[in-house]
DNA sequence: GGGTTAGGGT
């Protein structure tokens, strides 16, 4: 076409080392091949490999050879614009080009300058000025006769009979002078000892009583929503109040706000983190708890930094940790060494046994005794000294053990420690114990802790299953997260008489769900964990041995009630070997939100700040996070908070997500993409009640229609439940297709909220989601793929191919991505059940390693959405006269001159419109240049199905 | 050949 360039040259205008690299790679790729055909025709024997090769060397380089071909050869697709649609959209260009032009809204520039420009230090300071609680001898007068009322009131007399006897009482004068001469103080208490209920309220009623309730006001953080709202309930019950008066809470999208003064507000530390942003020195607020700090989530532990900086500031205000009595001198070290008193629980003794104790009481001796590891021949080969030495390594752990305690227990149990397959979970001893307890021991409900759905419906299957089982006799529970009984009441009644209640529970039993009557806890020993890869930049899901922390939370939930048991299922060798406290979540996670919200902070050198948490994560976390803020063009080179990302700071999801709803504001399909936002999240709407998966996939896959997209699945659901519930039939439309009617509420709440954001940074006009103003292309499917993925971009996989299988249901497929090679679909996904793709191209939201590397959520993509959404920054043509475009660092498409062109083109100006409107806020104008140019892109996408060279059809059209 | 611990957002 041209052949008047003889030099690689740019299409897109950008820097050119970008596209240098990729000539350069090019010429050595060009330049392998020429080798190995060189020897391929005239080496004979040795077929392109390198002489000197011998035995599996030789076999080691085909197999590396024939990798890096396969992978080179699968990252390149093609991509062609048909010639209608290259003139119609370069005449749509031409004239955008001449119309742009971009301006500050004025009052945004000034609230983004100082976000730049201002240290955290100098926003408190600047802050300082403005705040300053007075005291009001009135209130405080109204507020002295209200405390006298409530003295008085019978009720309230009633309820202070059952509080003075908490533990937590006999301190309560040592608290307040602790409260009253520190600045910072550390409470430690175990479960039922009151701190959480009480300690808030002896500060306010010393206020009240001694009439200065108006210096007086409360924030007192959980780490859950259910654990606010439950406490502040309580406390407002105890007060012989209503919510709203002295006592309130605040959660995400629901409150019921106290008085503004003399009150105490339980919130989640999301909303104090929240808060913070715009009032970092929580203006008017006299004294913060921070409860259960013990868990170290995220949240609490950046929170406990922020207020390190902050008290020197606010020398009035008062922070309270709250913590379980395990590793206090942790939080009592990071404040100074602050004060620490040290409150008794109220639980009832619990007796501890462990596997050996259980085997004996049992008779149970039947562990498999082969290592029964199916693996592929290489595997073992390579492994087979590996896995010796583990054997070893249990041999010589539990050895001495069992040596000391033989003469206290029968030959069968040591032999059965002995056995490696002693600590894998046996569902058979599990059902064993089962009944041993409950035809043996007082009744009692029975807690077993496992580690996840597998293990849960396997025991629930044997229990049900055993001769020793009668529905009469029992009533078992199966508790998870996604199953519908953890949001139901009947797990916490208690049965009658003579029915044995059995609950087989993951940890969420150990702190969100509490059952009362337990008496009897199973516990496993194992559970499971999420880590962060900072080398492979994976996620992984992990089965681990619990800590010792995990123990004695599990144990005490056996003694709410009365004394209680507590089986271990791991020998007293294996705790010896178990660690004390889980890793902090700060050090499992990946730092994307926490950085940007930072940054809103006016914190800059966000690093420095978190090597000053309670525990620092590594580095090269923080700089993987960074890079991907700096893609995402959330933060500039320079690594300052940019237009975009001050936006998506200020919405309260994740930066990615919040791209995808910014960019639905801008091409009006605001409906559907909220949904898909709001189930990425917060969670799925489906349950998966046992034994019910393959029917719950099923329904997911007819939700999906013919989109091949869970997320657009997610958002037929939410459009399917509203309708129903207009109807009045939401209740039975939920029962049928296993969807969880609270979780659904709370997406149609969370999508208001994204609405009300978008609008209030005047990216829309409306703040109803479903209005029509905000829907103009929420029927364009493909317009909708295309958004998901500029919102997940860079999250891209390939499928190379699918094959229907005779002897599966499912298909089989090979998938990839460029940074991890092959990946998986997850079972759960509708695409891992679907055959004849359009298009190649997937973007996903959550991977996550676990028996293998599983894509949660995808969405089949239209390439050319990748093009003018994605980055790279090579494009040229090689020596061959191939044009391409480079998707990221990876992916390369062969194209032609002007379709790269128009690609580069719209790419360029899509990020120029994206940045003006940063700036200045505000629907596009259908009369506008900005509207020529959505349309262009649209146009392009709409256009995508269509491919107009033979050679390069195969590419762009299905997959089978 | 193939399956998810638990939380959180003015």
């Amino acid at each position: 076409m041209e052949s008047n360039n003889d030099e690689p040259r740019r299409l897109d205008g950008r820097t050119v080392s970008g596209l240098q690299q990729a000539l350069r790679e090019q010429a050595i790729r060009a330049m392998n091949r020429g080798g190995r055909s060189h020897h391929g025709r005239g080496g004979g024997r040795h077929r392109g490999r390198p002489p000197g090769l011998r035995g599996r060397e030789i076999g080691m380089f085909y197999r590396q050879r024939a990798m890096e071909r396969e992978q080179q050869e699968e990252l390149e697709s093609f991509v062609l614009l048909q010639p209608e649609i290259i003139v119609k959209v370069q005449k749509m260009l031409s004239e955008y080009d001449s119309a742009s032009t971009s301006t500050f809204r004025s009052e945004f520039e000034n609230y983004f300058k100082s976000i730049r420009s201002t240290s955290f230090e100098q926003n408190m300071k600047e802050k300082l000025l403005e705040s300053c609680v007075e005291q009001d001898d009135r209130l405080d007068e109204k507020m002295m006769i209200e405390y006298d009322e409530m003295m008085d009131n019978l009720k309230f007399q009633e309820n202070m009979i059952t509080r003075e006897k908490l533990p937590v009482n006999t301190k309560k004068e040592e608290i307040l002078n602790a409260i009253a001469s520190n600045q910072v103080v550390l409470i430690s208490g175990d479960t039922g000892c009151g701190k959480t209920t009480q300690v808030p309220q002896y500060v306010l009623d010393s206020y009240l009583s001694s009439g200065k309730a108006s210096l007086c006001k409360i924030f007192c953080t959980q780490p859950r929503r259910i654990s606010a709202i439950t406490v502040a309930e309580r406390v407002a019950w105890e007060r012989a109040q209503h919510l709203g008066e002295s006592v309130g809470y605040q959660i995400r999208l629901q409150s019921v706000l106290p008085h503004e003064r003399g009150s105490i507000t339980y919130c989640t530390t999301g909303i104090l983190l929240k808060r913070l942003e715009s009032d970092p020195l929580l203006n008017g607020i006299s004294h913060i708890f921070l409860d259960e700090v013990h868990e170290r989530d995220v949240n609490t532990d950046v929170v406990m930094g922020l207020l390190k900086e902050i008290i020197s500031h606010r020398p009035d205000l008062k922070v309270i940790l709250m913590s379980a009595t395990f590793n206090t001198s942790t939080f009592s070290a990071y404040f100074n060494n602050c004060t620490n008193i040290e409150v008794q629980g109220t639980l009832f003794p619990v007796t501890e046994f462990y596997l050996e104790d259980v085997l004996e009481e049992t008779k149970f001796a039947n562990f498999p005794e082969e290592v029964q590891r199916k693996r592929p021949k290489w595997e073992k080969y390579r492994n087979k000294y590996k896995q010796s030495d583990s054997l070893d390594d249990y041999t010589s752990f539990i050895e001495p053990y069992a040596r000391s305690v033989q003469d206290k227990y029968s030959k069968f149990v040591i032999e059965g420690i002995k056995n490696p397959n002693s600590e894998k979970i046996n569902v058979d001893l599990l059902t064993a114990l089962i009944f041993h307890i409950s035809f043996n021991k007082p009744a009692g409900a029975i807690l077993v802790f496992l580690p996840g759905y597998e293990a849960i419906s396997k025991l629930h299957t044997s229990i049900t299953n055993s001769k020793f089982y009668s529905a009469e006799k029992f009533k078992v529970y199966a508790l998870h997260s996604m199953m519908p009984t953890a949001d139901q009441k009947s797990v916490f009644s208690r049965p009658p008489e003579n029915v044995r209640k059995v609950i087989i529970s993951t940890n969420i039993a150990e702190t969100s769900i509490t059952i009362d009557d337990v008496v009897y806890v199973i516990n496993s020993g194992k559970s499971k964990m999420t880590n962060y890869n900072p080398e492979t930049k994976l996620q992984t899901l992990e089965e681990v041995w619990t800590t010792l922390a995990n123990n004695k939370q599990r144990r005490g939930r056996a003694g709410r009630v009365q004394p209680g048991i507590c089986y271990h299922l791991f020998t007293r060798a294996r705790e010896f070997t178990m660690d004390a406290l889980p890793t902090p979540e700060i050090l499992r996670t990946r730092l994307e939100s926490v950085i940007l919200n930072l940054k809103m902070l006016r914190i800059h050198d966000v690093a420095q700040f978190l090597r000053k948490l309670v525990s620092v994560p590594d580095d090269s976390v923080v700089q993987t996070s960074i890079a991907l803020l700096k893609r995402l063009n959330a933060l500039d080179e320079r690594e300052f908070i940019t237009p975009l990302g001050l936006h998506l700071a200020r919405l309260p999801i994740d930066p990615q997500i919040g791209k995808m709803i910014l960019l639905a504001a801008l091409f009006k399909c605001v409906d559907p993409i909220t949904s898909v936002a709001a189930n990425l999240s917060f969670k799925d709407p489906f349950y998966r009640p046992l034994g019910k998966e393959k029917l719950v996939d099923d329904i997911r896959v007819k939700f999906s229609k013919d989109t091949k997209s869970d997320h657009l699945m997610a958002a037929n659901v939410i459009t399917e439940y509203r309708e129903e519930k207009r109807k009045g039939n939401e209740r039975s439309f939920c029962y049928d297709n296993f969807l969880s009617i609270s979780t659904l509420n709370q997406l149609e709440k969370m999508k208001g909220q994204f609405t009300d954001l978008l609008m209030e940074a005047r990216f829309l006009e409306s703040s109803d989601p479903t209005d029509p103003k905000n829907n103009y292309n929420s029927s364009n499917l493909d317009l909708l793929r295309s958004i998901i993925s500029a919102g997940l971009y860079p999250n891209v996989a390939k499928v190379r191919r699918v094959k229907i299988c005779k002897r599966r249901v499912d298909p089989r497929m090979d998938i990839i991505t460029p940074e991890d090679g092959r990946v998986s679909f997850h079972p759960s996904s509708i695409n891992s059940k679907q055959t004849g793709f359009e298009y190649k191209f997937f973007a996903y939201f959550m991977k996550q390693k676990s028996t293998a590397i599983y894509l949660f959520d995808t969405t089949m993509i239209n390439p050319r959405a990748l093009l003018i959404f994605g980055d790279g920054e090579g494009a040229g043509f090689d020596q061959l006269g191939n044009h391409f475009i480079l998707l990221g660092d990876s992916f390369r498409f062969r194209t032609n001159r002007v379709s790269a062109e128009v690609i580069l083109k719209l790419r360029e100006k899509f990020d120029e419109l994206l940045q003006k409107k940063a700036i200045n806020p505000g629907p596009v104008d259908p009369e506008s240049e900005d509207a020529l140019l959505l349309g262009a892109i649209t146009e392009v996408l709409n256009a995508g199905r269509f491919s107009g060279h033979p050679d390069y059809s195969s590419d762009e059209g299905n997959v089978m």
